[in-house]
DNA sequence: AATGACGCCAACCGCCTCTGG
DNA sequence: ACCAGAGGCGGTTGGCGTCAT
């Protein structure tokens, strides 16, 4: 090194910016079939305009299956604030102790939500706030914020936790056998590993125009599928088989991932002309082979998050 | 209804680390 | 031991949605 490092793709051939709906599916199929042993030379085996960087990217923190979407919850937070205290800004080791989270997902929420609280925290600790239940400021990340973090004073602390905040001051703080166990054998990523407890539920605030989906409605087949995986799973055992998969899998998983994308005709999905979901006939096609290219260039942009998708 | 301010988050960038030759 | 290539990581940013005025 020294001599300074050579691009890692030539970026004025590369596709920048949200991806769209089609790409993420060339993305999934390529890497449901082959696997990705090589990033850098993926997305030109897959026919994608993309930085093998971008497509890595898009993979770990969208794509791929175990990815946990949806607010975190008051125990996810206080996880991630514990950690942060002991090893600081190390996002993809907090990660590994999150299934399905993240590290960019967990540096967001960080950066806009717990860091503000964080501060907040020592700065009442330090001023011997008696019972933080009553004074202490609590901003969960699923609230609601119009104060910048940058100018956040004192005098904006919130004077009554609600339910949620209540529950997160419940909280057990940190012991030493936790950072025992993340300094000795912790895993490396939150990807390496796929046998992880599955989420309780998915905590979106339904105050802000989400869905709130309790433990008894979680799509419980969804995870069984992902179970079912498993074998298939890039990040265990090395690679996807390939071939040897049971089609039947790869089925399931198409017509549950082409859901998500809002790439079937399925009324459910599509709710107004309005929406950003395409309905284009290249996206109701719900065979869509890879090699055989969707035209993604001219494709519209689509909503990049499931928040957008009402997820 | 229009508009500006702010918050959120997906994605990019560049450096660091690891690994194989 | 050295080097180059590839993956990984953390910081940063741009675009979009929401809210306040």
């Amino acid at each position: 090194m020294g001599k300074g490092r050579a691009p890692c793709c030539d970026k004025s051939k590369v596709k920048k910016g949200p991806w769209s709906p089609a790409e993420d599916l060339r993305l999934t199929s390529f890497i449901q079939e082959h696997g990705h042993s090589n990033w850098r030379a993926l997305p030109r085996q897959a026919g994608l305009s993309r930085c093998g960087k971008s497509c890595r990217l898009r993979w770990i923190n969208y794509l791929r299956p175990d990815v946990r979407r949806g607010n975190f919850t008051p125990e996810e937070e206080q996880t991630i604030i514990n950690l942060h205290n002991s090893i600081g800004n190390k996002w993809s080791k907090i990660a590994s102790y999150l299934p399905g989270r993240t590290d960019n997902e967990i540096k967001n929420v960080w950066n806009t939500h717990l860091k503000k609280r964080a501060l907040i925290t020592k700065k009442t600790a330090t001023d011997e706030i008696p019972s933080c239940t009553s004074s202490s400021s609590i901003i969960t990340s699923s609230g609601d914020h119009t104060k910048s973090d940058k100018v956040i004073q004192e005098s904006e602390v919130i004077e009554k936790p609600n339910e949620k905040q209540t529950e997160f001051l419940k909280l057990k703080p940190f012991n030493n056998h936790d950072l025992e166990t993340l300094t000795s054998d912790s895993p490396t990523s939150s990807y390496a590993s796929s046998n992880f407890s599955r989420p309780n539920a998915i905590d979106i605030d339904p105050d802000k125009g989400k869905i709130e989906i309790p433990l008894d409605s979680v799509d419980i087949d969804f995870w069984e599928l992902l179970d079912s995986l498993d074998p298939l799973h890039p990040d265990k055992a090395g690679e996807i088989n390939g071939p040897n998969q049971d089609p039947g899998i790869d089925i399931e998983w198409f017509r549950f991932l082409e859901k998500e994308l809002g790439l079937t005709n399925d009324a459910d999905n599509l709710t107004s002309e309005e929406n950003l979901v395409p309905t284009g006939p290249q996206f109701q096609d719900k065979n869509l082979e890879p090699g055989i290219s969707p035209g993604f260039d001219c494709l519209p942009m689509w909503p990049s998050s499931h928040q957008n998708l009402g997820v």
